[in-house]
DNA sequence: GTCTATAGCCTGATAGAC
DNA sequence: GTCTATCAGGCTATAGAC
């Protein structure tokens, strides 16, 4: 077995995604704001020269966490925009997966205005991420009225839409104020989903009613969330 | 006349209180995290030295300034509970006067966990007013439902009580990023109001309807808003 | 191509002299 | 009430080792 050969027992991640992920911890954790390169390089354990190697700006470290996220969403977006089957439980599965998008990549919702004033270029990106998800909700809400599992009123959706998205991303904050709860836990992504679910309960029928108590019976708390 | 009189002409603003509403109205523009002493001295036409003789540190600034959120909500919590007119106009008031306030002080819920941060003093007072918060609105909802504008199931309650307080807090941020809305402007309060109201709409009576049409013609856009 | 060590530059909060 | 000095810390950059 040659040097440098691991004989595929300890893959070694690249020092870049290295980066990537600790400093998506540390973001989410304090907000990039609060986050220093320094702080970055030392816990990755390397150099913070061999940081700015990598990451020319703290800048480009948004850019390259934020297509992450982008990545996930579309492909997100794909799935979900492509599903034609009739069983309702589908619509249980494209919660719960929206949220854990939401909650690995957390860091953004926290202070976006100041996310856009330090990296500018994220702007467009982040209103077409928003418009896009606001679509697949519609979508989806489409898909639940033809199969009789909700009734909304058409002069009652752009509200319910938007505030699936403003609960949706902020419950997290609302939690750590409300219930003094500083390390966000995977536990409390079940609060979160109950919170959106309260949403669409009072225009569910009651097959959507049934399929809603499916969903929050399967608890993220049991599961793991990376 | 003397010098230094000024006959009662023109009022002198103390500087202290110039800082302070100087220092609200680039908060509320770019968020305490960037905005530097210098250039709350520099807006004030005053010292970064003579700042500092007012407030140590910028900490105390913060502490100085969510006194006065704390003033207009206690104030607020006040009139609300001591109410107990039939009049269901009451309710919309209610809601409008709590988001102006909201309005006034948004910078403090654009990034709560980072002002937190520096201002770890703030971490409790602002527990406390959204705990209260709660409890206002919860006796609101009692009364509607007694006055037959409103009924709500019991299980639906908590959910919606923290919905009303993530959409009302949050509603600006979202506008921002989906509308691109940099400076936010009194209109907005239009667009918010209505996405709390659409929270309670499903559980409205047809008199609730009726009164929840009257709040929303009641356009902020027309009036002053301080 | 990858990484370390170190330094320069700049901003911003604080403090004490006036 | 004002001005200037100090001090800390963060981001960026370069030179060179592996």
């Amino acid at each position: 077995m040659a040097a440098g050969d691991n004989g595929g027992k300890t893959r070694r991640v690249p020092t870049r995604e290295r980066i990537l992920e600790a400093t998506l911890v540390l973001f989410n954790n304090r907000g990039p704001g609060r986050v220093t390169t320094a702080e970055i390089a030392r816990t990755v354990g390397i150099n913070e020269g061999n940081l700015y190697y990598y990451f020319k700006t703290k800048e480009a470290l948004l850019e390259a966490l934020f297509k992450t996220l982008e990545e996930d969403a579309s492909a997100f977006m794909v799935e979900s925009s492509s599903n034609t089957t009739a069983d309702p439980g589908i619509y249980s599965d494209f919660m719960r997966r929206w949220f854990s998008i939401i909650w690995v990549h957390r860091y953004i919702f926290r202070d976006l205005p100041g996310i856009i004033a330090t990296a500018p270029s994220l702007r467009e990106p982040t209103r077409a991420l928003s418009m896009g998800m606001r679509l697949v909700v519609e979508g989806m809400l489409q898909q639940m009225t033809a199969a009789n599992l909700i009734d909304v009123p058409v002069d009652d959706a752009p509200q319910l839409l938007a505030n699936v998205w403003i609960v949706s991303t902020y419950w997290a904050v609302y939690l750590s104020l409300q219930e003094g709860v500083d390390d966000l836990a995977p536990e409390h992504l079940d609060w979160g989903l109950k919170q959106v679910a309260s949403l669409f309960k009072p225009y569910l029928s009651e097959l959507g009613k049934g399929e809603l108590q499916i969903m929050l019976d399967r608890s993220f708390s049991s599961e793991k969330v990376p």
